[in-house]
DNA sequence: CAATTGTTGATTGGATCCAATTATGCCATA
DNA sequence: TATGGCATAATTGGATCCAATCAACAATTG
């Protein structure tokens, strides 16, 4: 089976279809990379991928272009486009990113964030708490944030703050596999809320910093469990399967 | 004469050749930008800027591509690539990313810093005081920065706080401009490098968000009067040139 | 048997060519 | 004269082709 069989399983299932064959090859392919689909590691060579998606090189150049300038890969000449590590060190940096944008975010949004951005934002946490799948968990959760940040009105800082988002997604099955799939820090989402109901920005900073924190310690937890049983047999063997 | 003239300035002067041409196009395009030498609104049409490179539209593209994703310019179909335009609304966008992303760095960064570190920046202080040009303050400016930044160990933090500062060099003229080319505020970059010496991590931090809402204001204050100026003849002619 | 060197294959970077879409400007007509 | 339609030109997205570079492997020799 090939590394790139997940992709071809992507691109089979979903129906989308973008305006430009470029745009419909980084979305699918950043897709497969945040969801874990594609492991940290796995070269990318450009003839197969164009075989895979039935476009010819071009398109899937730039593609991987811009996700190189995302982070997301790294070109190795004669080798292909290599996916991005994550590790245990990774995931604090990107921890640290999300604690210096996402309170920064918070506090500019809440003043502006009107009824229908609350009720928007338990209504997510409803579909948290039904919806057990990690794909639609981690789309779930970046919504819910994403929500409560949108009114800061500075779009390149909610843009931004996205995407880290969007990057946390690689670690978000590893937080859920060791907080044991059991509703991921609900409590500190209903608390937030309610904070921002009342326009209390301090508190609700405080919970978002509470949160985040505990998000981090969790990965941290995976990531030294992996890193011990990685020296026996198998050390993959303790990454969950992401499944479609 | 063309709207891509400074490109043609910029290949012509830069004896700079990278590794792969798609590279070289991507850094001039982007240092083009960033100095503004490339105005806001600039359409960069992909033929052209192939002949000013001597190179064919498949690097060029590339190129563009990677720049798109650094939200430096808008892929418009048929009107060519077009330069982000500024703004005072984006740079005060530019200022809350900043000011959530430094200060984090600066604090995560001090307990870890060398001698050899502060006398780095206490240099720069010096180069910045003594040269007057605004391209090469931007950089002496970022690299003093980032000097202070960089020991924090949180690689992707560092990066992105490293590409917002670059970001920050399209406003830094206007900035120079407002405050009368009379030394950026050296004073607070001295007081940094001295509380960071001391392993002061609440004051510097402190400095360092006096210093960016200084600047901040400064920026404002410019775009307020541009914007003024604007109603009148000519709105262009308050921005300062942009000299090689 | 190990080390080294030459050769071959794979992979990417770049150029040229083709197709599709749309902006633009001219001309006819009301 | 103003307006609407149409033809042309310009521009981008995509495909195919070529060249250069490097890695892997095998053969050869000390």
């Amino acid at each position: 089976m090939s590394a790139l069989q997940p992709i071809a399983d992507l691109i089979a299932t979903s129906g989308l279809r973008h305006r430009t064959a470029t745009a419909f090859v980084e979305a699918t392919l950043r897709s497969a990379i945040l969801s874990g689909r594609l492991a940290g590691g796995t070269p990318l060579r450009q003839e197969d991928l164009a075989a895979a998606f039935g476009v010819s090189r071009m398109p899937v150049r730039e593609a991987l272009r811009q996700l190189e300038a995302q982070a997301l890969l790294d070109f190795v000449p004669h080798k292909g486009a290599v996916v991005t590590e994550i590790s245990a060190a990774d995931a604090a940096d990107t921890y640290a990113i999300r604690m210096a944008l996402e309170p920064a975010a918070l506090a500019l949004s809440i003043p502006h964030l009107r009824d229908e951005d609350f009720t928007l934002a338990e209504d997510l946490i409803v579909d948290m708490d039904t919806v057990d799948e990690p794909g639609r968990m981690g789309e779930l959760n970046r919504r819910f944030h994403m929500t409560l940040y949108g009114a800061a009105g500075h779009p390149k800082l909610i843009a931004l703050t996205e995407s880290q988002l969007a990057s946390f997604d690689r670690y978000l099955r590893f937080h859920l596999a060791a907080k044991g799939r059991a509703h991921m820090s609900q409590d500190d989402h209903r608390a937030m809320v309610a904070a921002a109901r009342e326009r209390d920005v301090a508190t609700a900073v405080d919970v978002l910093r509470g949160h985040l924190t505990t998000a981090a310690r969790a990965i941290a937890a995976f990531f030294a469990a992996r890193d011990d049983q990685s020296s026996g047999p198998h050390g993959e063997s303790a990454i969950p399967p992401a499944k479609a």
